[in-house]
DNA sequence: TTTTATTGTATCATTCTGTAACAATAAGAT
DNA sequence: ATCTTATTGTTACAGAATGATACAATAAAA
C-alpha cells in the first residue's frame, strides 16, 4: 500500500544525507526505485503522531538498521520549482500504482534536510518495499539524483564542513578506537584538502576530547601508532 | 476574511524574529492580537504560488514596510507538542470568528524560523488587519509569547551569535555610517558581554570590510571619532 | 592655555599556528 | 645482534594573531 493521506502531514517531507567513511572516501546512501531508474535521497513523510526528529530517525533506521543515530538538521528547502509531480508519478508507476492527479503525494512539498554520520562498516544497506536498491555512492561520483536532491547534498556538505571543528564529527564516522592518521583522513576527505600532520595532531590533542589507549601493531616495519577514542565525558553535549 | 485553505500550504508555516538595535538594546518585533492578549512572533502561512523565501519576505514587508530585507533561515521546528489549537482559536475569536474543529489552521504545523536584522529607526511598526498592535520589545524583557515562540527566539539568538563574526551583521542593524563605538556596542549587545576596545577595533579593521569617512563632531569635549561604513565591494557576497 | 574625556595607535607579552627537525620504535634485512 | 626503513610522537623555532597596557592626538569646556 502507498502512504495514506490522513496518516501524514501534507506538503512537508524530510530528506536525509547519510554519510559513511570507507577509510578512503566519503560516501552517502542513495536509493534507486524499482523499474524507474530514479535515484533519490532516503526521505519520507512525517507521521501526524510523531515529532519531526523522531520521524526522521525512524526513516533512517528503516533504511540502515541503525538504532542510535546522530542527526543534524541543516536546511529547509522551499523553492517552488523544486516541486515536480513527474518523478513521484514515475516512481509510483514503477511500483505498480497509477496516482490520480489530485493525489496528495503529487502536491508541492517543502522538505527539511538532515544529515547523519554513521559507521560505514556497521551498515548493510537494505532495500525496503518501495525501493529495489539502496547503496553507498562516493560523493565525488553520484548518480543523477532526482529533483533538487543534488543541491541538498551540496548544502549538507557545507554544513558538515562548518561543523567539523565545532563538533567531534569523527565520532560517528569511525569505529570506537582509531588512529590519529585515520581521524586526519576523515578531516581531509570532508574538507577535500591535505592537512599538515603535526599541526593536525597538536590541534586535535589540545581540544582535549580524546582518550589514548594501547598501541596498534599492524605488522608494519615502523613505530606503532596509538589508538584513540573520543572521551564522552569531556565532550560538551549540547 | 481569514486565510483560505486552498491558497496556502497545509501543515507548514514560518515565523520570523526581527531584530532591531536601539543604540543600547536589542529588540524584536512582537505582535499582540486583538482582544485576546496573545503575543506572537510575526509569522504566516506559505502561499502555494510562492517560494518559501519570498513568502517570508512578503510577510516581513507587510509588518515593517521594509523592502530589501536580509533574511537568514536558522531552524525548522517540528515538535509534536508545539501544536496547540487553542491559541489560534482564541486569536480567531478575538477577531470575531469562530473556527470549526476541522479548520486547517487548527491542524498541526511545522514552522520554519527566519531571523532578520533591520534598522530600528527606519521602521514604524504597523498593525495589520489581524493584529491590534505590533511593537518592539527588548529581548531581555519579552512578554510571554504563545506556543514555542520563546524557544524560537532563543534559537535565533544562538544563530545570530554564531553568524556574528562570519557575516557583517552590523550592516543591517546600523545606519549607513556609524562609529566604531556603535559597532562595538552592537557586538557587545548580541554577545551579551563586554569587549576590549582596542582589540575589537584592530580585529574589525583587519577584516578589511570598512570604509573610513569624515569625523563625527558631536560637540563633546574630546577627540571626535571617525565614521565608518561597510564597504560592499570588499564583502564577499555568497 | 589648561583640563578632561575619548579616540586612534603603538608597544610588549602571551598564545596559537605553520614549518621543520629530531628522537622513538616495529619489524624486516644483514 | 645490529642495521635499515618507514612512520609516529614530540620538540623547537619563526611568524601571526590576540590580550593587555601605555601613550599620543584632539574637541571643546574651564
Amino acid at each position: 500500500m502507498l502512504p495514506s493521506k490522513n496518516k501524514y502531514l501534507s506538503n512537508v517531507s524530510f530528506d536525509t544525507v547519510i554519510f559513511g567513511f570507507t577509510g578512503e572516501e566519503l560516501k552517502i546512501l542513495v536509493l534507486e526505485y524499482q523499474n524507474s531508474g530514479m535515484f533519490a535521497l532516503p526521505g519520507g513523510y512525517i507521521r501526524r503522531d510523531k515529532n519531526l526528529l523522531d520521524a526522521v530517525k525512524e526513516g533512517v533506521k528503516r533504511r540502515t538498521g541503525l538504532n542510535k543515530i546522530h542527526l543534524e538538521q541543516f536546511h529547509t528547502f522551499g523553492m517552488l520549482k523544486r516541486s515536480d509531480p513527474e518523478p513521484t508519478k514515475i516512481i509510483a508507476r514503477g511500483l505498480g500504482y497509477e496516482l490520480e492527479e489530485d493525489n496528495w503525494m503529487l502536491d508541492r512539498f517543502i522538505t527539511i534536510g538532515y544529515y547523519s554520520l554513521i559507521n560505514y562498516n556497521q551498515v548493510k544497506p537494505k532495500p525496503n518495499k518501495y525501493s529495489d536498491s539502496i547503496n553507498w555512492y562516493s560523493i565525488s561520483n553520484l548518480p543523477p539524483l532526482m529533483m533538487d536532491h543534488e543541491k541538498i547534498v551540496e548544502k549538507a556538505l557545507e554544513a558538515i564542513r562548518t561543523d567539523l571543528l565545532k563538533k567531534p564529527i569523527g565520532i560517528n564516522l569511525l569505529p570506537e578506537k582509531f588512529t590519529m592518521k585515520e581521524l586526519q583522513k576523515v578531516h581531509e576527505t570532508i574538507l577535500n584538502k591535505k592537512l599538515r600532520r603535526t599541526t593536525f595532531q597538536r590541534k586535535i590533542l589540545n581540544m582535549d576530547i580524546l582518550k589514548r589507549h594501547e598501541k596498534l601493531f599492524t605488522g608494519a616495519a615502523n613505530k606503532a601508532p596509538y589508538l584513540y577514542s573520543f572521551d564522552k565525558d569531556k565532550i560538551d553535549n549540547t
